[in-house]
DNA sequence: AACACGGGGTG
DNA sequence: CACCCAGTGTT
């Protein structure tokens, strides 16, 4: 294991060639995004939040919006939870943007509706660490702080061969200080900024652009030979599989049942068709199941089908109608299967279709309603429901 | 220190 | 399909 003290220390012109050569650099092939037409701190802000974990062409029509919808703090302090989750849907990470508004109140209250131009205050607000808090530090307000991300941290432990786990967070301090020694302090902004293009652009992950690399010169891991060895990171851990009967009920106006999610944990607050947690052994049973009858595409409906055999389908649509009527949905056929990943585990949804027979004395429960298709526009859905309705939107067009 | 938290890309 | 990309908050 490599320790700060093991690691090269350069001379104060290399330093300057490096600062040099990253800024031409920059200077040349600077990507021009929204977000860089001025340096206002709040749009600075957002923009950050948004590039954390997600690529620059990703963000771009998700911050002209978020900048339409909420153009100043206030507006993001005062706005509503539902709007807010529809601007970051499909963005990911939503307490991302819980933690914006959280933190655009603060402002509201104790810094005069104004992002602090300070490092110790920025990481007083909800969701902002110290990689947002340096990254705007410098881009808005001219101060020389490291703002280490990924990027940073895959050239510099190119440039030093620094071997530290990047994904532990000791060693982000090692970064930084290396980051200290280096920054240009005429335009820190910019030296941040230019790292993260050249981490995002020429020294990426895998196979560099060493050729065409402005700093090729100076990386001690090219020189060994090593280049692609950095940066070191641990194995991530496995991901957990989870199993589900998705339901999609409609009633006689041709509205569909959603559900929302919890306050709390994966999804907070986002719309649902009702989910029904099955396990494994059961869901490969239906699997099997499902393809035969999808095979067969007979008359034969799936509530005959499932009610010959193990009912486990008909059971999650009660359930998720809360009775203990047998007859009041009518399953008329499987839609198809949906399949997501996320960071740490992945969801496998069976989605059946079923048409609700008698809703006069159905008492729903607290977080369901019925919702016109017309309104899914309004409502946030994250990804895997998002490819629920397209098999739905299939099976209408049909 | 370990885990929770989305979604996208490449080969 | 396997594999890569990773900041912040909570516990």
């Amino acid at each position: 294991m490599t320790t700060s003290k093991d690691i090269i220390e350069w001379t104060e012109e290399q330093k300057q060639e490096m600062r040099d050569k990253l800024l031409a650099w920059y200077d040349k092939e600077k990507r021009l995004l929204p977000w860089r037409e001025n340096k206002d701190p709040y749009r600075i802000w957002v923009s950050e939040i948004m590039l954390q974990q997600t690529q620059v062409v990703t963000v771009i029509p998700y911050f002209h919006r978020f900048m339409e919808w909420f153009p100043t703090i206030k507006d993001l302090a005062e706005a509503d939870e539902d709007k807010l989750l529809k601007a970051w849907e499909g963005l990911g990470y939503y307490s991302r943007v819980r933690n914006m508004q959280s933190a655009a109140q603060t402002m509201v209250e104790k810094f005069d509706g104004q992002m602090p131009n300070n490092v110790k205050d920025l990481l007083s607000l909800k969701g902002i660490g110290p990689y947002t808090a340096g990254a705007i530090a410098s881009i808005a307000f001219d101060l020389p702080e490291p703002a280490v991300d990924g990027n940073v941290m895959r050239v510099y432990s190119r440039l030093f061969c620094i071997e530290d786990d990047i994904a532990d967070p000791k060693s982000r301090k090692i970064f930084e200080q290396k980051v200290r020694e280096t920054i240009s302090h005429e335009r820190p902004g910019d030296f941040n900024q230019a790292l993260m293009d050249l981490g995002a652009t020429i020294c990426t992950p895998t196979s560099p652009k060493i050729e065409i690399d402005p700093l090729r010169d100076l990386y001690e891991a090219h020189k060994q030979n090593r280049l692609e060895e950095f940066p070191v990171k641990k194995k991530k851990v496995k991901t957990v599989h989870l199993y589900y009967l998705g339901l999609s009920i409609q009633n006689k106006k041709g509205e569909y049942l959603l559900e929302k999610r919890l306050a709390e944990g994966l999804l907070a607050n986002m719309w649902t068709f009702p989910l029904v947690e099955v396990d494994k052994k059961h869901y490969q049973e239906m699997e099997k199941e499902w393809l035969g009858y999808q095979e067969d595409q007979k008359e034969t409906t799936l509530f005959d089908f499932v009610a010959e055999d193990s009912g486990l389908m008909k059971g999650a649509f009660l359930e998720a109608l809360e009775t203990s009527q047998s007859d009041v949905v009518w399953l008329k056929q499987p839609l198809g299967d949906v399949k997501h990943v996320f960071s740490h585990r992945k969801w496998h949804i069976l989605l059946g279709n079923g048409f609700l027979k008698e809703e006069t004395e159905l008492m729903l429960k607290e977080n369901q309603s019925w919702v016109d298709p017309k309104d899914f526009p309004n409502l946030a859905f994250p990804k895997p429901q998002q490819k629920m309705i397209s098999l739905i939107e299939e099976l209408r067009n049909k």
